[in-house]
DNA sequence: TTTAATTTTTAAGTTTACTTAAATTTATAA
DNA sequence: TTATAAATTTAAGTAAACTTAAAAATTAAA
């Protein structure tokens, strides 16, 4: 059994909205790497306590209740995230999973604590936006996923997603950190890979992998 | 349900041989705050995967495995603790919770990261001695109980028992705090109660409160 | 040493969060 | 528009870690 719990069942329903645009059980079960018939249950149990709103076949929506507890959640994630990264030096590719277990295991208080002593910090590491206490979060700069700019257009990296190690191993053996500024120098139809040029360097990247990567557009 | 973890009862364990000097199913319980019962259902387990030898009725002892992994979360706990103390400046009573929960959510390569940062102290808040990550335990000079010392006797605080935030909320009310000098001024046979000065100051403890305070002799 | 009290174990049952398989509903395509 | 495919839900069952109550073993006391 995963024993996952109502936390990580709000975190992502939260995200999917936030980042996919839509929620449907399916896409909470892939994220979650649990059966959709375990997401179904939960999400009953979610609407009988008030975090969602969930009418079966139609719809998945959260309570202020179930927002207000998922943005508490990523805001612990993405303080975990910047300590372990600032303060200690883990690797930026292991962060990731090893907040998902902290965000669990602090209480409110000690997170309020952890982000005095960064010093409030606005964005973790991954260029994410960190809640502050009251819930609100902090503007980005209007971004774009990689994939979505065309030819000749520029900009800088401001956040790459942060859910798969493997990606942020890749993204940065090819140099490709938060804040280096890019320009698309080829864009192919083929099959949507994009030809950047960072550092001076010349980089390819596939459709997904620029899907994953969000730029602040000049 | 409690839904308590292999790692609590291996380091309820540890901790009941190092500071009870038994280990008994009926302890283990009280401790974690489980029933008996369970306390066999986890027994057999543990002894099926070779952390402990337990043969019912007559003991239960840690193998080499099980005491590996207990030193490795007390470790862990411990390390955790200084951080909530030192470093964020939480409330001495409550980082004991706290690290209990962050215990079970950090990799060993997390806590060895934290160590250095803290740069490798031998006590925690409390004045528990840190593992190494070799597991070797720093030696305390000899400690004794407060309870069983006699009239007369002098020394200074070097350990307050972590496990009841109200002994520890209560203990720093009265200034006893770890490396304070303490003079034993009455011990009455009537209850065990006894009468120290500390910092000029006459205090009375009961006997179970000087139980759990432990003293470095002259 | 026998009885009584205490401790420990077994037995039976509960809860939670899953699983797979089947049934149902909705979406897509011929 | 109807058939087919895909997504979702229901049903039935499992595993882990508990619970209480009863039974068995050990320890303490008369």
């Amino acid at each position: 059994m995963k024993n996952i719990s109502k936390e990580d069942y709000l975190s992502a329903i939260y995200k999917l909205r936030d980042e996919a645009g839509e929620i449907k059980p399916n896409l909470i079960a892939e994220n979650l790497e649990i059966s959709a018939a375990a997401v179904t249950d939960m999400l009953k149990k979610l609407n009988k306590d008030g975090y969602v709103r969930y009418q079966k076949y139609k719809g998945i929506k959260l309570t202020p209740k179930g927002e207000k507890y998922a943005i508490s959640m990523i805001r612990k994630h993405r303080l975990w995230e910047t300590f372990l990264f600032e303060t200690l030096g883990m690797p930026w590719e292991k962060i990731h999973n090893e907040a998902e277990k902290l965000e669990h295991s602090s209480s409110d208080e000690l997170v309020d604590k952890l982000e005095e002593f960064l010093n409030f910090p606005e964005f973790d590491p991954h260029g994410y936006p960190i809640p502050d206490k009251a819930g609100n979060i902090p503007k980005q700069k209007q971004v774009i996923a990689l994939s979505d700019m065309n030819k000749n257009e520029k900009g800088k990296i401001s956040r790459i997603s942060d859910f798969k190690s493997e990606l942020l191993v890749y993204t940065k053996r090819q140099g490709l950190n938060i804040g280096e500024k890019i320009f698309i120098k080829d864009k192919l139809e083929f099959d949507g890979s994009v030809v950047i040029n960072i550092n001076n360097k010349e980089v390819s990247l596939s459709k997904k992998i620029a899907s994953n990567i969000f730029i602040e557009k000049d």
